[in-house]
RNA sequence: GGUGGGUUCGUAUAACGGCUAGUACUCAAGAUUUUCAUUCUUGCAAUAGGAGUUCGAUUCUCCUACCCACUACCA
């Protein structure tokens, strides 16, 4: 048989990147078992519909690279029709409303579920008065029979509610006293008592739509679905599934289930939420999304990850290979992927492993690649420089850097002088908090240099590198010497090399910090070093 | 409260019931470098607690503690 999965998110927001995970691990079981991944969309809740989320879904997927054999079209929407490749069409269960209905007048048919036509306002009572007792209300065997449903009233009661109302309900009827025994992929054996669990709702007429649990169900079985990979918070309502399996006398194709474990927030306890996100300073959600408020969620897209290092660090998220190796591609992940291998404790977000990932794949990448996504950076600072140029700057660089947004910070007086020196810098990281000084004499080559950003670097005191002899030598050096020769030269004059050295940089880089100098002046070349020599002199004195 | 799940360095995790409990991230120190970064070396740091089974328990069983999820006409 074969091996057909699906993700199946709620379009009541945007996804978050534990959905992502969730989506990951059916990916990949799929496609290490030749199967199919399918992409189902579960907005049977009419009330908590978000518009966007359903796109954002799918473009979050594709940006991952995790793309559905089934349910989403070429261009990126979800399927209505059937057709030879989407079967099962359509994939969105409130276009499939007509379907469920015969399933749950089934059940009530078999005697596994029944009516139920008990108001809001008195299911609001039965669990104030309960919770008045210090107990909770339970809509189970023990409770039925006390409200109003079609196994208390009469048969032409019922008849004629389900005729002239509309809001009632089909609810389970959870058999008394069982011991419900299941199996987990991930967590072996699970044995519950049904006394224990409720009359769940599987069809309201209110609206004509299923709850999730008869949905799915229904939904799995006719889409052939042989494993349901989802999050842990499911785990619960197992046996309600399994029993309507049972109910259904589908029993026979049950898929196999495997409970992924939760995603929880870097400190403290609990999962990993909305706004642990910006509140930490790391993305939880895959793209940006704003809300209908008009606040921004960060992603990890627009944050600059690539989505190699995104997948990958989602992937070590609750599995591993059993291996030392850390780093895998879409594909590795694909052949070293196994389920029994996914662990059971929730983990915990780490935003330092997430940036080492990202780094890792930066290195990783081509330089011509980098360069390529430097380029519209630099467009946007009003800087045209030659594609080669950037190329050979960001094959020096790269290793400095976790994310192409570094490039900048980095090396920014590669292509512009800078203005300021030092003390006026930030910590790299902090470029926006640069203080304004308005004491300051008005640069005339501000117009070129008047950027934020153009001199990102702290040096830690301009004093300790601008000494007037050593300034001297400095001069003498970079007048006499090229980028290849100049260390010779320093040395043979007999001058102290650290001093100079910073000196020089102070002077290129308005740092303290930051690549060679023979590098620096490979890039930006003599008549450039020494003009920014004259400026400094003038600034500094 | 009830039911279910979980618990190895700060974090992610490894360890057929058997070496000194390994690795990565973070952090610290040192080496290298004209500075910073990289790189390399070293270091800090864990089996929640208690019983039991066993020659031997991180691993199996039970109890306790703690954490999480679920307990909706939400998924």
């Amino acid at each position: 048989m074969k091996t057909r999965v699906r993700f199946a998110p709620s379009p009541t927001g945007p996804l978050h990147m534990g959905g992502v995970r969730t989506a990951l691990y059916n990916y990949l079981y799929a496609k290490q078992h030749g199967g199919d991944f399918i992409l189902r969309i579960e907005d049977t809740d009419s009330h908590r519909f978000v518009p966007g989320a359903e796109e954002y879904i799918i473009e979050a997927l594709r940006w991952c690279g995790i793309t559905p054999d089934e349910g989403v079209d070429e261009n990126g929407k979800v399927v209505e029709q059937a057709s030879e490749r989407h079967p099962h069409a359509p994939y969105r269960q409130s276009q499939r409303r007509s379907i469920y209905r015969k399933y749950a007048e089934q059940l009530v048919a078999s005697g596994h579920a029944y009516y139920a036509f008990d108001s809001a306002e008195s299911l609001e009572k039965e669990r104030a008065a309960a919770e008045s007792a210090g107990e909770t209300f339970i809509y189970s065997c023990a409770t039925r029979g006390k409200m109003r449903n079609s196994l208390t009233l009469s048969k032409e009661e019922t008849a004629r509610l389900l005729r002239e109302t509309s809001d009632w309900t089909v609810r389970f009827k959870m058999p008394e006293d069982t011991v419900v025994k299941m199996d987990d992929l991930i967590r072996g054996h699970i044995e519950v008592n049904t006394s224990t669990l409720d009359d769940k709702v599987l069809w309201k007429r209110a609206d004509e739509l299923p709850t999730y649990h008869l949905a799915n169900i229904v939904d799995d079985h006719l889409m052939e679905i042989t494993e349901v990979i989802r999050g842990e918070e499911w785990l619960p309502s197992l046996p309600l599934h399994y029993l309507l399996y049972e109910a259904f006398g589908w029993s026979g194709t049950r898929p196999r289930f495997a409970h992924l474990p939760l995603l929880l927030k870097p400190v403290g306890n609990g999962k990993l939420s909305k706004r642990d996100g910006d509140k930490m300073g790391f993305p939880v959600f895959p793209l940006n999304w704003v809300n209908s408020e008009g606040e921004t969620y960060h992603g990890y897209r627009e944050d600059g990850y690539f989505p190699e290092a995104f997948v990958n660090l989602l992937a070590m998220l609750g599995w591993n290979p059993g291996t030392e190796q850390e780093l895998f591609s879409l594909q590795e992940l694909v052949e070293s992927f196994s389920i029994d291998k996914v662990s059971k404790s929730g983990a915990k977000f780490n935003p330092d492993k997430a940036r080492w990932f990202n780094k890792e794949y930066l290195r990783m990448k081509d330089d011509a690649e980098l360069a390529a996504l430097f380029m519209p950076i630099l467009e946007g600072k009003g800087i045209k420089a030659d594609a080669d140029f950037v190329r050979r700057v960001v094959s020096l660089i790269k290793e400095r850097a976790t994310f192409v947004s570094d490039f900048w910070t980095i090396a920014s007086y590669l292509f512009i002088a800078p203005s300021e020196f030092g003390k006026y810098g930030v910590k790299p990281g902090a470029a926006s908090e640069k203080p304004a000084d308005a004491s300051r004499p008005a640069d005339p080559r501000a117009k070129v240099y008047d950027d934020a950003a153009t001199f990102p670097f702290l040096a830690k005191d301009v004093d300790k590198f601008w000494k007037s002899e050593i300034c001297e030598a400095a001069q003498d050096a970079l007048s006499s010497a090229d980028a290849a020769t100049l260390e010779d030269y320093i040395r043979e004059k007999g001058l102290p090399m650290g001093k100079v050295m910073n000196c020089i940089r102070l002077v290129l880089t308005g740092a303290s910090s930051g690549l060679g100098i023979a590098d620096i002046l490979g890039f930006i070349g003599k008549d450039e070093a020494l003009a920014r020599m004259e400026y400094a002199k003038q600034r500094l004195g």
